[in-house]
DNA sequence: CTTGGGACCTGGCTGC
DNA sequence: TGCAGCCAGGTCCCAA
């Protein structure tokens, strides 16, 4: 699934073979990949124009044209751009032959990849949230946009309005790493709390993107390596598998249709002193029994 | 305005 | 062995 880490490695890897060639033969055999515009049209357009830069902004890759129009793709779920696979494959929606006899293949096994063709970037974009690894992205501003949404904090991440970037395993990760329960609502997290987690999503992205991405499901490099950033993982799908902080079982709850993988122990819905949490369950007479027997710890249920 | 839920899409897996 | 039915999740769209 390409995340920012993903999304970013492959603009990385592809650039140097597109960055400053022309186009000389497109074909897009599934015309539902496109967005807003014809087979036609992209054709037409795109052949003997010069890819002037590449560029990411949160998932989405962006191919400036020197013409000024801007082609514009969406990995989704299983999309992938292979440079100069044997096979084009029974996957390929869109094959695009360059001014180098090199030619790279969006194949998407699962159809949800998009592309446009636009004038202008913020046709697409506009509405993105801030790059969370962008110097601008700093904990205030991530406190302030966290603070207008009273929502678990697992679904404002994977909004991509609040940050951009961030999907499913990262978010899982970075709120593990954070100690934060995913159904915390954002508008609720202390200073701290939302300082620890603008840290670790930026630890996990950037270290994820050295490992040149995630490969759980279908993300292959362009030129086919895997990524190795999934062996980091210590939660995100590993449902039932032992926390590598506490020992204890990590648990695999949906938030907003979305497979969450989080520690209980590590990351506890609710954060405040033992002593308060028995106050407010009227346990004050268990608290003391079982400190009293020389227990560390209480269930409380 | 915010929030939640369903649709899209199809290969792979589960269970009968 | 075959097959129906469910699941994966990024984003858009609609209803409350």
């Amino acid at each position: 699934m390409p995340e920012l880490p993903e999304v970013e490695t492959i603009k990385n890897e592809l650039a140097p073979w597109i960055v400053g060639q022309s186009f000389t033969k497109v074909a897009i055999p599934d015309a539902k990949l496109l967005s807003g515009c014809s087979v036609r049209d992209v054709r037409r357009a795109l052949v003997g124009q010069k890819v002037e830069r590449l560029e990411r902004r949160g998932k989405y890759l962006i191919f400036h044209l020197s013409n000024g129009q801007v082609l514009i793709i969406h990995l989704r779920m299983t999309g992938s751009l292979l440079l100069d696979p044997e096979e084009v494959g029974r996957y390929a929606r869109a094959v695009f032959h360059l001014s180098n006899w090199h030619r790279f293949v969006f194949s998407d096994r699962r159809r949800l990849g998009k592309m446009w063709l636009v004038e202008d970037v913020d046709s697409v974009v506009c509405k993105l949230g801030p790059e969370p690894l962008d110097r601008g992205f700093t904990p205030n501003v991530l406190r302030q946009r966290l603070s207008r949404h009273h929502i678990p904090i697992k679904a404002a991440l994977l909004d991509q309005h609040i940050v951009a970037g961030i999907g499913n395993m990262y978010a899982d990760e970075a709120l593990f790493a954070a100690r934060i329960h995913p159904l915390r609502k954002a508008d609720q997290l202390s200073l701290e709390e939302i300082r620890t987690l603008h840290n670790n999503i930026r630890r996990i992205l950037r270290a994820a993107i050295g490992s040149k991405g995630a490969s759980v499901d279908s993300y292959v490099r362009p030129e086919g390596e895997l990524g190795t950033a999934h062996f980091d993982f210590k939660v995100a799908h590993r449902g039932g598998e032992r926390c590598p902080i506490c020992g204890g079982t990590i648990e695999r709850v949906v938030v907003q249709n979305r497979g969450t993988y989080f520690c209980p122990r590590c990351q506890p819905l609710d954060r405040r002193p033992l002593t308060q949490k028995c106050a407010a369950a009227g346990l004050h007479e268990r608290l003391k029994a079982s400190r009293s027997l020389g227990s560390s710890s209480l269930i409380l249920t």
